[in-house]
DNA sequence: ATTGAAAGAGTCTCAGT
DNA sequence: ACTGAGACTCTTTCAAT
């Protein structure tokens, strides 16, 4: 499936020091990890040549943006072939940002960020519900969010 | 609850590109939205500022660094005041990778993140059914995932 | 608040090991 | 494969508007 990689220590090391934050200066993490900054931009350019690594992304505080409102969705389907359909009118929703084609219970399982009550129940009421194809779906909102971390690739 | 702020359409422009590339230099960034690089750097600092952004994080291929099961786990407990001690021993499990407190039929919500099907089966069976507290799980395994986008903050 | 230019810092290339 | 130095690009500061 997927292409047969060899990654050492150093190269996990630095992504997943990396994940957690991007900022730091080559120069400044190799000192962590007791190699040099040209090492650290060497193991970068391969590990982006892999497509490892895919970029950086700007972290930003959804909530003080007003984005109050996360929920996650279970959603049953008519028919399990209707997977692709639903899934493509799904993603015209901008509130939903991820959606996982799942065992078990739900066919397929969603994430949902808004700026209040009100605009969810517009979603899930009047956007969901016409879409066909979806039987019904369950939602589960977040009252609190404990953590939200990146797996741990390094030892 | 949370600070008012005065965010215009210049800033929700910032933020909304680089959720998705971070990696674009100001005065590229500049271009786009019709300002000078140096607009873009004091936007930027005021959103530090106001802890509106919180750093860039690198965005990696888990399947390509072997991590091919991700599945969302219902936790029902026996207690919901139990969910605080509950949370603390899910933390130190590092393949849970996000844990919310939610409405609905479960009690807690997690993400996990495994190298395989054997990994995930370890975890649910012999950590979580050992913390205290926990009185059953339902698993669903994504097996495809559709999307994963951020929000949409700017017009 | 925005701008442009100068100073400072970081990235990228490359020749040497 | 790693390193260090030079060339280059980007960020940061700041005086002017």
């Amino acid at each position: 499936m997927s292409a047969k990689l060899n990654l050492d220590k150093l190269d996990l090391d630095i992504i997943h020091h990396m994940m957690e934050n991007a900022e730091i200066s080559y120069a400044d993490l190799g000192k962590k990890l007791f190699v040099s900054g040209g090492t650290i931009h060497v193991r970068i350019k391969k590990l982006q040549e892999a497509k490892v690594v895919k970029g950086t992304k700007l972290s930003a505080d959804l909530k003080l943006l007003g984005y109050d409102v996360i929920a996650f969705i279970g959603i049953y389907l008519k028919e399990s072939s209707l997977y692709d359909a639903v899934a493509k009118e799904l993603q015209k929703i901008p509130e939903i940002v991820r959606l996982n084609y799942t065992t078990g219970n739900y066919s397929m399982f969603a994430e949902i960020v808004c700026k209040d009550i009100s605009q969810l129940r517009y979603v899930l009421h009047d956007q969901l519900q016409k879409i066909k194809g979806i039987e019904r779906t369950e939602t589960f909102i977040s009252l609190e969010e404990s953590f939200n971390r990146n797996v741990k690739v390094a030892s």
